[in-house]
RNA sequence: GCCUCUGUAGCUCAGUUGGUAGAGCAGAGGACUGAAAAUCCUCGUGUCGUUGGUUCGAUUCCGACCGGAGGCA
């Protein structure tokens, strides 16, 4: 069977790739999906940096502001709201072209995992939380490997919020997290992706957009957007937000700005390190550098590329 | 000007009763399948301020000098 062509443009916080995918979509007549677990929320626009509507330049975008602050996300929703996103696209003869962060998601939905059977419970969650109490974390790991040794093996000791969920997993259903997952990636996809990456040879230079990147948010309204999301009730995804979560001293009087706003950029700079190790490992990626050549030359490169990919799939 | 304290990893500081040193944070690399902007793992050689002296041997003791903080004038 022929397999569905996806773009997607991926890469680091603030590489820029909310400008390379606008032009792409808008050279391709491209509509764009957004893989990013944190623009879904609506009321968080300037801490997530979200494209302006200048910016999109009237190009569709979706997946972006589809879900309020106190409800929770995660992969398994993001491959469903996907699959119909881009089932509509193609329906309209067009194509889809993905822009995140969150390579979790991009690659959940790329590989076609299976989510269909539900395998996490909040009653179980509160119980597996209970025995942590009583008996410690060390307990939990002891549980894990008698009912999955594998798992065991590659989970490690200390972080205890994978220890659960595998025990979740299994508890929930009865299947263990090494089988279900292995059932999850059985299925062949029927997406061919092409992968974009947008990157910068100098670490330093990357970080500096990211510096800068802060400072404009604050000029934006970044203060007041998390005061506001503090009055409001929230999620455990949504809670999770660099740029909002890093203000709560403030905001509660314990931290000066300075002190929170530095907060904000380490975090945004760590955020960008763990990005760029999810995704060198994945070799299907055309990596960019946008320090190594100018904006246009890149774009271009960026159109042949797709130029070829979308004329093998006609 | 005199007195006291202080100068050790990018930062904050331990420490060596004299045998050239170690934590936290930062940083780097890695893992990752229903919370992923999360969670977790691994990685610490640096003229121990400079310069003389004592010593087999000094970052450690002594002197001088140069920074920094405080006190007295």
């Amino acid at each position: 069977m022929k397999k569905i062509p996806l773009i997607a443009v991926v890469g680091p916080t603030a590489s820029g790739k909310t400008k390379l995918a606008v032009d792409i979509a808008k050279e391709f007549n491209f509509e764009i999906v957004s893989f990013d677990s944190m623009q879904v929320y609506k009321e968080i626009g300037v801490s997530t940096a979200k494209p302006t509507i200048k910016e999109m330049q009237g190009i569709k975008h979706h997946l972006i502001d589809c879900l309020s602050i106190d409800e929770s996300f995660s992969v398994a929703s993001f491959c469903e709201m996907a699959k119909q996103k881009v089932d509509e696209i193609i329906k309209k003869g067009k194509l889809p072209l993905f822009v995140g962060g969150t390579g979790l998601y991009i690659d959940s939905f790329v590989n076609n995992v299976d989510f269909s059977i539900p395998n996490n419970d909040e009653k179980v969650r509160d119980k597996i939380d209970e025995i942590e109490k009583e008996k410690g974390s060390d307990y939990l790991y002891e549980l894990l490997k008698e009912v999955d040794f594998k798992a065991s093996e590659t989970v490690h000791k200390n972080n205890v919020k994978r220890v659960k969920r595998a025990l979740e997993i299994y508890y929930s259903t009865g299947i263990n997290k090494t089988n279900q997952d292995k059932a999850a990636v059985q299925n062949d996809s029927p997406y061919n992706c092409l992968y974009l990456g947008l990157n910068f040879k100098s670490r330093e230079a990357l970080y500096d957009r990211i510096n800068l990147r802060v400072e404009k948010m604050l000029e934006n309204g970044l203060v007041n957007e998390a005061k506001a999301f503090f009055e409001n009730k929230t999620s455990k995804t949504s809670v999770q937000a660099i740029g909002i979560k890093e203000l709560k001293p403030y905001l509660d009087g314990e931290k000066s700005l300075d002190e929170c706003v530095e907060k904000i950029k380490q975090e945004s700079r760590r955020y960008a390190k763990r990005q760029l190790t999810w995704f060198r490992r994945n070799d299907k990626i055309n990596w960019f550098y946008a320090d190594e050549q100018d904006y246009e030359s890149l774009k271009h490169n960026c159109f042949d590329l797709v130029k070829e990919f979308i004329k093998e799939k006609k």
